[in-house]
DNA sequence: GCAAAAGTGTTAATCTTACACCCATGC
DNA sequence: GCATGGGTGTAAGATTAACACTTTTGC
């Protein structure tokens, strides 16, 4: 007898698999920066025994209340102060021993911040950036998801104006060819950056100069004011503008 | 005084949190298909009270003792019979009343799978193909779980030879070029199709022809043995193989 | 005047698109 | 012999890559 043809409700489906509400389910945040002329990723020390003196990731459980969306920005704002940051969910890892408190599945967000806001706070003191190019390793398997999470920020660095989150919102065409060139590791040529980024029309010329630079200051731009409010969503809120 | 300083074990973190494992982790499938020159997708129709009349993809709870990225395939195997199946991760969708059983939340994957491979079984009749096209809505979220993962599906097609997974071994250019426009929704040039296909350097002639087709019949091809091997795997499979 | 970086254009190569005719087969 | 789709090449346009010199400023 094809037992799917009774149909439950709800409730008796859930009663039925109780046992299986005993998985955790927690966020990562990559939070990136540039600073130095480096991209930075924001890191604590582990306050876990298991992984004493390593660093990881900012992260936290899923309120039983919260949407999965809305955590990573729980934990932006408690680690940062920072709120209205660019987010982006990557990838969902689930290993069954990936953590040693138990079975705690995590979902990894990358984040984009301006490490010179006005309102950054990173008030913990064991909170602290790193140079992405100088994690070897991480505590639990933070490595594989910060490796994930730049492979995927450098894919969309190419087709969506999303860097500037990282900057201030004046800079020069070198500043952010700088910028390019941290984020993917290898060199551009000037003179066919500019034309790309001109080609893309997604910069304001500000009629502005630098200062105090020990050369000839360059022009200053900023990114267009609605791709700057595009583009300073998280995924998610684009998505639901789609919808709309 | 900063509590962060004093290290905990992981035991003493999973209980005081315990009250956070209460969140149900599952995973649905979004199974594609070719026939008919449509592309296609497996439905179940949900049986839940809630939806019902709905259809709903395959999914299962993931179980406690059994990795994220394994949940699919064993989802895959109960439904299609199928093993092997080329498989990738899209999104993981926690909204807090996406479920009425409670706080469920879902990983998405979405499957590649040869409507005539010989293991393929449906066994329960409730489970059916259903033309990606003619879907208007489905139970849950599961409509927006659906235009997810078409899109990154779309978004992959163009990059990497994973279409293959959806048809026999052998195939004429036209079957390959059908499938494209299915899958794309656009139609394509045959002269520029043939040369992108033929530059990319992805399929064997086998010398061979097609039969019983009624008009001239094309040369067959098969994608190259290593191509195959590769774009088999599943996403995790490969992510492990880059870590070797 | 020197060091440092800003600013700017052209050419060659590659890739993409659009497009039309003859050919082989089944009926 | 006719209907059906198989198979093929070329030219124009767009994009990308490589490459060097002059200008402006601070010191």
């Amino acid at each position: 007898m094809p037992k799917r043809l009774l149909l439950k409700n709800a409730e008796i489906e859930k009663a039925t698999h109780s046992e299986y509400f005993n998985i955790g389910l927690s966020v990562d945040c990559v939070i990136f920066g540039y600073e130095d002329k480096q991209l930075k990723v924001l890191l604590i020390e582990s306050d876990l025994e298991e992984f004493r003196g390593m660093y990881s990731l900012l992260g936290d459980l899923v309120r039983p209340s919260e949407d999965l969306d809305e955590a990573p920005y729980r934990v932006l704002i408690d680690r940062t102060g920072l709120k209205d940051v660019y987010l982006e969910q990557v990838h969902t890892f689930g290993g069954l021993n990936r953590h040693p408190s138990g079975r705690v599945v995590t979902t990894a967000y990358y984040s984009l911040i301006d490490v010179q806001h006005h309102e950054l706070q990173i008030t913990e003191h064991e909170v602290h950036w790193h140079a992405v190019n100088d994690i070897k390793n991480l505590a639990f398997d933070h490595k594989l998801i910060l490796d994930t999470c730049l492979a995927r920020l450098r894919q969309q660095v190419m087709e969506e104006p999303i860097v500037f989150n990282l900057l201030q919102e004046k800079f020069s065409l070198r500043q952010l060819q700088d910028l390019y060139e941290a984020i993917l590791g290898i060199e551009l040529d000037r003179r066919n950056f500019r034309k790309r980024i001109t080609l893309k029309n997604w910069l304001v010329d500000l009629n502005e100069m630098e200062e105090d630079v020990p050369h000839r200051p360059g022009k200053l731009y900023k990114l267009r004011t609605q791709l700057r409010r595009e583009y300073r969503m998280s995924d998610k809120q684009r998505m639901q503008k789609l919808v709309v």
